[in-house]
DNA sequence: CTGAAAGCGCTTACAG
DNA sequence: CTGAAAGCGCTTACAG
């Protein structure tokens, strides 16, 4: 069934047909009425390749996420499709893996979907020297891309170095000074040595000694991952009072392995997260984390997204004030 | 940049541009040497859209998944995307809501796309009635499509009665007497009516007294949803010693609740859930679920698609054995 | 082995 | 308000 069946079927030409597809106003209230019935009644849809390739106009954002099973960028991308399609506007979203090249899967996109413009939920910096290719608007969040300086690529971020530096600090005043950490793998991620280097800023600013051989165990962004990570941090450290982990599901992970250690959170050892996710709220003890504002962070770049569509606009790179949430899984001691 | 720039480039004809792009044979190693030296200068990538229009052959395979959330079927896409590009094939995944209707999505696909088979992640097989738009082979995961005699349908699921009984009968078995069941919403979702009623038919057998009324409280499937539901049945069975929580999401929202309530599990409260996620294996304590078993779906859904894209074959409806995962949120009474 | 041409299903000036 | 026609960027018989 093509727009030349109906065009046959409904006795006009398949300019008219068109016409009443793409709700043009110049076509008579007969031509589109009977036009539409033929329409309905065979269930007509258009070939959306056909489309795509003569208009060669945008039709709908993309978002592009690493990982499947990030809970943060869940939480985000939730609220950004909520904010979008209030605005009337559909996004395509991408999955990509957690360690794939999302400027890569970008420029496929724009190949193939012709984006009006690209929402990056995660990103390396390293992949972004190939952006060049890409002249949509592009908003990259939870990272900072301030660093790159391209007019197009705006993004909304945590500091991340300073959100580490809060919770080493914070750790340092309730007394704590014998401190782990676990999660991340620093050669692999910039949130991990952003924030790892935020906790060794806090230590030195406190002399506070830390080991980096022993202290920190880098690991992937899993409860798994968490749970080994801590396991070899206990045989590390076994008087460790606290734990940095680099994220909430680093954090879910090592409370277990305390936990099978015969230790308690935090009698024994106090424990702090990442991110904010939903889970750290309902876990036993409820998690103490640093919460990213992925309300704001949503909204924020959907915003600018949806204007600069419209007028092409200098790049922003925007700083997310981040919470601590002081919750039960950390003690003074 | 099309290929015609690049036929004008090379000094060859489009076609022969062609041939080199789809590697064919037939093409001298001249050419193809000149042709592929332009194309890698130019980074020329060949539009998409009309690569699709012309040759309305099909390319990949797509998955659609209901949920962005749902950390069971983030399980299940993982293991079946392993297998896929293990045999050379790549999947496009789309992700929609939990509620969205995910045939009108796989029609949608099919006119935009062409895929060469369809997995579905979750279905309601409400949506399936317009399924007839749709001929290439296609497996449901999770849910049973076997009533509806679709001869290119194919499905791979966990009974969800017989489990659900068991979870009952084990309560029972373990002499809880007082069992409530929290999650599911009914009209919703499918699965949730199978679990529902295989709770009921493991009272009823066991001549277990159960209020509707006030021992089953519905609600989505999330943590916050599982926790307001448990506070829900803790005033309505004050003496409740069971919960049998239809998802391993809720079932943490429900721990969450109890604690909260200043009792604990399993000492004051049993609690069983539903799917085995990886979360259920770290939470504290660890939960007792039955365990889908996602390898198995995963394996056997995905060769058989390997299978069909080949040698059109009838569909099948394949019952995947689960297992009851004995953990630590359990106490004989 | 290669090129010229038809055609995939649409949209949109253009002419009426 | 409407139709005929050009053309989006490809692929693939067809003819040589």
């Amino acid at each position: 069934m093509t727009i030349k069946d109906i065009a046959r079927l409904s006795g006009y030409g398949i300019g008219t047909v068109s016409r009443v597809l793409n709700n043009h106003s110049d076509v008579s209230d007969k031509a589109r009425k009977k036009i539409m019935g033929v329409i309905e009644e065979s269930n007509f849809q258009p070939n959306s390749n056909a489309r795509q390739l003569k208009r060669q106009a945008a039709s709908s954002l993309s978002i592009i996420v690493k990982g499947n099973q990030n809970m943060l960028f869940a939480d985000i991308l939730e609220k950004m499709q909520m904010l979008l399609s209030k605005n009337g506007e559909i996004a395509e979203v991408s999955y990509i893996d957690e360690d794939a090249n999302e400027v890569e899967c970008a420029l496929m996109l724009c190949r193939e979907r012709n984006p009006k413009g690209i929402i990056f939920l995660g990103g390396n910096l390293d992949y972004f020297d190939e952006f060049e290719g890409i002249d949509v608007p592009c908003i990259l969040v939870t990272n900072s891309a301030g660093s790159l300086n391209i007019s197009n690529l705006s993004s909304f971020y945590t500091d991340d170095e300073a959100a580490a530096y809060k919770v080493g600090s914070y750790f340092i005043k309730k007394g704590h000074k014998k401190i782990g950490v676990v999660g991340g793998i620093l050669s692999a991620t910039q949130i991990s040595s952003l924030r790892y280097a935020g906790c060794i800023r806090s230590f030195q600013e406190n002399n506070i000694p830390f080991d980096e051989k022993k202290g920190y165990v880098q690991c992937r962004f899993s409860m798994e991952d968490g749970y080994q990570a801590m396991k070899k941090l206990l045989k590390n450290m076994p008087d460790v009072t606290a734990v940095i982990a680099l994220s909430d599901t680093i954090a879910v992970g090592a409370m277990r392995a305390i936990c099978d250690a015969g230790k308690k959170v935090p009698d024994d050892i106090s424990v702090i997260g990442f991110d904010g996710i939903s889970l750290s709220n309902y876990c036993i003890p409820r998690l103490t984390t640093i919460k990213q504002d992925t309300e704001k962070m949503a909204r924020e770049g959907v915003e600018l997204m949806l204007r600069q569509i419209h007028y092409p606009d200098e790049g922003r790179d925007v700083s997310i004030p981040f919470k601590l949430l002081e919750r039960e899984s950390v003690r003074n001691l």
